[in-house]
DNA sequence: TTAACATTTGCATTTTTATGCAAATAAAGT
DNA sequence: ACTTTATTTGCATAAAAATGCAAATGTTAA
């Protein structure tokens, strides 16, 4: 695999392994789109901590914004997500068969 | 999705987002299998590091040992971990086709 | 049993990351 | 312009994780 494959993983990896990020993608997941506030209180995470994770989360690709008026919607890219997953795993597999 | 599965997962990409981890399951799924002293030098990583770093990986079940006299030879569970991330990427495009 | 080698573990240190308050910025209504 | 509300950012602190040396453990052979 190339270094920049692996350096992607590897931000995707590490942007997903807080438990917290992960609890926000779960979230946005079931509820289509959500503002920093609401994810704040149905997540229990204080709201300048959302909005940090939120905002790592976007930057690696998986979630999107979109501002409305004073509030910023994010979603879930569902599809760029398990995209990346399923070619990863791809790539493991085509590595192990071809020995 | 459920709470098990959600800290299984947070467990895994916890495991896989460590850069040197990384290397050495990358270098893994191309030589199917090898000692710890070997990835050491071969990944350029201290020795008990690499160590430690082995046995978190094998923790989630994605990593086989099995000793060899005095060495330790460790493989990919490939399929473990393809099956893995496909799984997740299943139940993500299931919540995101549901809605 | 001793020696040689491979791996693991204890421990202190460093590095990285998460956290939450307060202040700053942005947007809308009055 | 001023006020209110939403979000982001600065900053100091706390918590978690990685690192590497040295010591301990395990394994084989002499």
């Amino acid at each position: 695999m190339k270094k920049n494959q692996l350096n992607k993983y590897s931000d995707l990896f590490k942007v997903l392994s807080d438990s917290n990020r992960l609890s926000l993608v779960t979230h946005l997941c079931q509820c289509r789109e959500a503002n920093v506030s609401e994810l704040s209180t149905c997540c229990s995470i204080d709201l300048s901590v959302v909005s940090r994770h939120l905002s790592k989360l976007k930057n690696v690709g998986i979630l999107g914004a979109k501002k409305k008026g004073k509030e910023v919607y994010y979603e879930l890219k569902a599809s760029e997500l398990s995209h990346l997953l399923r070619e990863l795993a791809d790539e493991i597999d085509k590595a192990d068969c071809c020995r």
